[in-house]
DNA sequence: GCGGTTATTATGTGCAGACATAATAGCACT
DNA sequence: AGTGCTATTATGTCTGCACATAATAACCGC
């Protein structure tokens, strides 16, 4: 009957009735042992949960306290594209405008830890929902860690072909909101300096990048998540 | 030595490696438990990590196996604004644009689950980072929930006297771009339709709403998480 | 007082064993 | 074949105990 899960939820309960205000501590995992009759291991458990999401701080010796001014930690689900539009009920497609081999910009090359002189593979995509445009990606690949011959990116999205085919190790992504490009503008049908929801990721291995890809997304787009 | 996340680096080398490739099963826990010397516990903690993180699926029976499209779950904190600004060695200040009582527009009326008629306390806010425009909040708050007299929201922002003093239950968050008002265009110091990065927050107790808080960033804003 | 060493203490993590639970696979019966 | 029960199995969680670790508090010599 008292699951870890039912401890978090009363410790939480405490918490927000101000029985434990913020910035105060509560007992010690073997006081709240003993109170609920349980094993000091299924507090721990129930207190680290609270802990990683923000609503506690803990320390060692110095004990456990209600966060003052609590972080929110919003996990963001971030799906490959095609699952993202098939949750909406849409069909995904997806048209490859241009693909070449060239030399980035500087700063996604600087960006990268990439040399002057260092070409990339170049992938620019339209993705639509339903047949109508819901982002423009565009992507620069390490062709060093692609196989020969080149896997054909019209058939499978960069994406998910990366996905299935290259490990890859850490990575970072930023949200941003930018003016819509002349290019994006007409790609997406939408007017130049439109707000357009930008994602950006780079992905590495342990030694070399993989990928940059920027998408950016039409009017309308929303991420959301619970808190 | 072989504490549970070393053994998660090693499940995760082992995935990135494709010696256990994405779909497939991996062993059970007890045998990963044998292979490395170590109690099946310990196992389960490096592999329900992995777990929450996107990287595996396990069920019941069914057994563990590797994420063939992982979703990346990428956790954000959200701090509050003002410590958003200190993080960025910036001084942080605000100033109360509008302070008034009244009823929301119709979308935000319905979105907190009010009828007609139910009037809020509607605050206007522009928070600087080192005297410059850095983001224009906009907050609907439900008056029944604070105290008599009203706090004063010049001295301390409303969303850390909110912190402080009520005790919410759930809320949700969202992320968009927009285009800059006429408005925000002239508070911020951006040009009208300026791509702004906007959030929107809506916090509840159990019983009833709290705020809906708007937050538009200004051109340059980023939010930007490792994966 | 002051500064540095030592003891204490709360959390972090480990182990072995146990039972719970969900989902599958197999079997028996129709 | 199809259906429904049962056995099996991998994960989920709990207990009780142990030791590790980090940070505070107490102490001691000067």
């Amino acid at each position: 009957m008292t699951g870890w899960e039912d401890i978090r939820a009363e410790v939480l309960r405490r918490i927000r009735a101000r029985d434990w205000p913020p910035g105060g501590m509560i007992p010690t995992e073997e006081d709240l042992a003993v109170e609920f009759g349980v094993a000091r291991a299924t507090v721990n458990r129930a207190l680290r949960d609270l802990a990683t999401s923000g609503v506690l701080e803990r320390r060692r010796k110095a004990g456990t306290r209600v966060a003052a001014l609590p972080v929110r930690k919003a996990t963001l689900d971030i799906p490959v594209i095609r699952l993202e539009i098939e949750a909406r009920g849409q069909s995904h497609s997806f048209q490859v405008l241009k693909q070449s081999f060239m030399e980035p910009p500087v700063p996604i090359a600087s960006r990268l830890g990439l040399g002057p002189g260092f070409k990339l593979l170049y992938l620019e995509t339209l993705h639509l929902a339903d047949g109508k445009p819901f982002a423009h990606e565009v992507r620069w690949l390490n062709s060093e860690i692609l196989p020969r011959p080149l896997p054909d990116f019209h058939a499978l999205s960069a994406n998910e072909w990366l996905v299935a085919h290259v490990a890859y190790v850490s990575g970072d992504i930023a949200f941003s909101a930018e003016g819509a490009s002349p290019r994006e503008a007409a790609v997406l049908g939408v007017a130049p300096g439109a707000a357009l929801f930008v994602t950006e990721r780079m992905t590495w291995t342990a030694e070399s990048p993989i990928t940059f890809v920027r998408l950016a997304h039409g009017p309308g787009y929303r991420v959301q998540t619970l808190v």
